[in-house]
DNA sequence: GTCTATAAATGGATAGAC
DNA sequence: GTCTATCCATTTATAGAC
């Protein structure tokens, strides 16, 4: 009844239709948002019935926090970050920080998106967004140091995100056919540019 | 059964009444979401019938479409922004733009949340990004003339917008108390100091 | 132009058999 | 653990009276 979700290996079987259930219902909800899509497109998508679903989820609501548990990034160590320049610093911060959420998209897209209207969910969201890095830490030491200007990091960092997945939507707009596969340079470069300074400078 | 759309002054009842369910639904759609609304609440919000509603607009679609329309900015003569420096350019350019947008939240919101699934409301959204303010154009003329580096302005604009509905987000989400009349100065000046390209400047 | 009433479909969620 | 069948509230939308 209460399945194993205390293991992390998938293998009995009800544990493999809960995580196809999880896999499915974030496309779902990464695609169509979490209110238009319904219990009942989820189980047909993933070939079980609605009943299943509902042995392993409490609720809908439950089904949404499952979803948006991101990978975390894979960290350098510190003694990597503390050799570098500010400057590569910064641009090592941000490649980081964009291949994460890029490779989540579908988590960070439906936290940013249902987070408004889901204060469950926003727990979720600064549980992972407070959760420093070794590349946030050596940023924070140095701006204490004096060698960096203090900022909100928490705050810019949402600022960054919601620019990447924004300008992500955009460009899947008004080029459909556009395979994301690799972040697209133009977005890489913007973001890049706008974090070390040198967007307009000459 | 037409209504007067072709008015811009709200005179007859329904006119009036139009208006009013343009404005109540704007705010449940850019609060709750499209999706998470229903014609029964916005009727009842406005104090008429459903059925009432769909006289004056053919589908709950058609209402959303409705809501989106943003007010043009306070646009500026051209002359004024030709005598701007580089640098008080892009402040003005940002000032306008995220005043523009802080004005019409909602509008941005809804537009920026529910395009991806509602491609009829991408066409809007264009149609007001792409069109150009004063400021718009001096930044594409130098450009042009290799005075400021080139770039995507509609995708930079999309980026920015982006970044500052997400930073209004996170600030409502953590401060719930927060009354949002003013653009709030942390928010202002990470915006600014990205584009001004000094954030991490020293 | 606005109402009451209602159609017709779908929503989340559960009971009980196997 | 999964199914079929079903409950009941809510959904978008319309018919028809006033």
């Amino acid at each position: 009844m209460m399945m194993d979700t205390h293991h992390s290996n998938k293998q009995t079987k009800g544990a493999i239709t809960k995580h196809k259930i999880i896999v499915e219902a974030r496309d779902l909800f990464y695609r169509q948002g979490f209110a238009a899509t319904s219990t009942a497109q989820i189980a047909k998508k993933v070939g079980v019935s609605e009943a299943a679903l509902y042995k392993h989820f409490k609720g809908k609501m439950a089904l949404l926090l499952a979803t948006v548990e991101p990978e975390r990034p894979h960290d350098q160590e510190v003694s990597y970050f503390s050799t570098l320049s500010n400057l590569d610093l910064l641009g090592a911060w941000t490649e980081q920080l964009i291949s994460t959420v890029f490779h989540n998209r579908p988590q960070y897209t439906i936290i940013f998106s249902e987070s408004p209207r889901h204060p469950e969910l926003s727990e979720n969201y600064i549980r992972h967004l407070h959760q420093l890095t070794n590349a946030d830490k050596e940023l924070l030491t140095r701006m204490d140091k004096g060698q960096l200007p203090k900022l909100d990091l928490v705050l810019f960092q949402v600022g960054i995100i919601g620019s990447f997945l924004a300008m992500l939507t955009h460009k899947r707009i008004y080029e459909p056919t556009l395979n994301l596969q690799d972040i697209p340079e133009d977005i890489r470069h913007t973001l890049i540019s706008i974090v070390e300074g040198k967007l307009f400078q000459q």
